[in-house]
RNA sequence: GCAGAUGUGGUUUAAUGGUAGAACAUAACCUUGCCAAGGUUAGAACGGGAGUUCGAUUCUCCUCAUCUGCUCCA
């Protein structure tokens, strides 16, 4: 049973300390938000399985870690100078905004091209040509203006000095630059794949829903690099990879589903989302593209460096094709949440919450109680020094011992230790499972092993 | 960015143009021997700014944030 709204959501991310608000003291800053000390543990046990799918498990496969400010030009050859940014304006009527450059070819007469119209110009055209609003037909209109979409800042300490330099809106370039240094220095062979963790930003006008679109967040991309032809069976491999990926994760297989993209980009042949069923509808928490051989092919053209791959079975050269697979980290986060909240009536008709993270997510593996403080707390501190060196452990002696268990309950930790007499006399200890409230007597000796293999991915 | 609604301790809330009250939560002490027991005590709030007023949490304006619906998301 769950009825978790978001708003719930979001007083239980605060209480607890998974997430706050962005620059909550100042009153907030709209579309940010900081992970506290449980949401970070969350977040990196996240990518921690990611990397250990993506990369660790799979041959041929690279991590890199790139900037996030790179050479201008990247953005110039990968095209989000051109097309990351939108001239839009907004009828003042019906409040119903459009692009301009779509409108003009869609709804003016000679249907005419407005590809090498100015922003001023393309606001001349329309009211020139008395177009008029599709939906409400008044022609009280805006100027045209640019929506930019990708974050700028400048290089330079004087005035004069001054370039601009732009907030990577993708991690994707810093794996297409570096395509030739990893293929040299990792000695590797097609195909192979580049996987990165990074933080990038989009500049866009937004509704919230928590932390699902925020204007900075971070992305797990996997960029695979083959020989053309072979994209379109590893396309549809990855499309399987990255559900089986969020089922492992624990997301049930009927909030999960495919969404194939009708209206493709520029530098795609194929694209696909998958997409998770959220309380405010279906959201995107991966995309997969097969992007051609587009982005090398604009490098090398922006760059003069060759991209070519030469197989050294055949003698053939070609630039590579790619297949990308972007996991949103954010967006995993949050799915996770919501998958893992369940509210539980016990026998005696009190509610327990109980956040059912999978144990390799849960920011704490094990709890340790001492059962009374005054007996139990040395003994229960000399475990947590042994049990931490091999995972993330937590300790609480305050409250009576119920309050405990249900403390640990709602932030999602799998295994609770209590410490009592026969621990002092036997070296044993029982521990609580979370998800099936039975108890068991161990050794302390067993422990570490006993959780490991419970907290494997 | 547009329209509407909302903003009181961590959470849920009460009242008020004149000292802002509670419950739960939190912390300390006592008690407690395995699932939110009890007692005592403590800390903690009117989103921010300006205006009207002798005095504003309350009225007005601006702003910030959140929610709902649009819009946007190569």
């Amino acid at each position: 049973m769950s009825n978790l709204t978001m708003e719930k959501l979001v007083n239980l991310c605060k209480q607890y300390g998974f997430i706050f608000q962005g620059s909550e003291i100042y009153g907030g800053l709209a579309n940010t938000w900081d992970y506290g000390p449980l949401g970070t543990r969350l977040k990196n046990n996240i990518k921690d399985a990611w990397r250990k799918r993506f990369i660790q498990e799979r041959k041929n496969s690279f991590e890199t870690d790139t900037t996030i400010l790179m050479h201008s030009r990247v953005w110039e050859a990968s095209g989000h100078v051109d097309s990351f940014n939108d001239p839009k304006f907004d009828c003042k009527n019906c409040k119903t905004r459009y692009r301009a450059d779509n409108f003009i070819e869609e709804y003016s007469l000679n249907h005419d091209s407005a590809q090498n119209m100015a922003f001023d110009e393309m606001t001349e055209y329309i009211k020139n040509n008395s177009m008029k609003c599709p939906k409400c037909g008044s022609s009280n209109f805006t100027d045209v203006r640019e929506f930019k979409l990708m974050f700028e800042t400048y290089r330079g300490t004087t005035e004069d000095n001054k370039t601009v330099i732009y907030l990577r809106p993708e991690n994707a370039q810093g794996e297409y630059v570096n395509y030739l240094n990893v293929l040299r220095s990792s000695r590797t062979k097609l195909p192979f794949s580049i996987g990165q963790i990074g933080t990038v930003f989009r500049n866009e006008v937004t509704p919230g829903d928590f932390i699902f679109r925020t204007i900075e967040f971070e992305q797990m991309e996997y960029q695979t690099f083959c020989k053309p032809g072979d994209d379109v069976e590893l396309y549809k491999y990855f499309k399987e990879y990255g559900k089986k990926f969020y089922l492992d994760l624990g997301l049930s297989n009927d909030k999960l589903r495919f969404k194939d993209h009708e209206k493709l980009s520029f530098y795609a042949s194929a694209a696909c989302d998958i997409e998770y069923l959220f309380p405010f509808g279906w959201g995107e928490l991966n995309g997969t593209h097969d992007r051609t051989d587009y982005d090398l092919k604009r490098h090398q053209e922006f760059s003069g460096q060759n991209m070519e791959y030469i197989d050294s079975n055949t003698n053939e050269k070609f630039i590579p094709y790619v297949v990308e697979s972007t996991y949103g980290v954010g967006r995993t986060v949050l799915a996770c949440l919501f998958e893992a909240y369940h509210e539980e009536t016990l026998e005696d008709g009190t509610i327990r919450e109980v956040m059912r993270l999978h144990p390799y997510l849960a920011p704490y593996k094990v709890a340790i109680f001492p059962l009374i403080k005054k007996n139990h707390s040395d003994k229960a501190n000399e475990l947590f020094d042994i049990l931490s060196k091999h995972f993330m452990v937590t300790y609480d002696e305050s409250s009576s011992i119920g309050k405990r268990y249900r403390r640990q309950d709602v932030i999602g930790t799998p295994y609770c230790i209590t410490i009592d007499d026969n621990t002092l006399n036997n070296n044993t200890v029982t521990i609580r499972d979370r998800d099936t409230m039975k108890q068991e007597v161990l050794d302390i000796e067993d422990i570490v092993d006993y959780i490991n293999e419970k907290i494997a991915f």
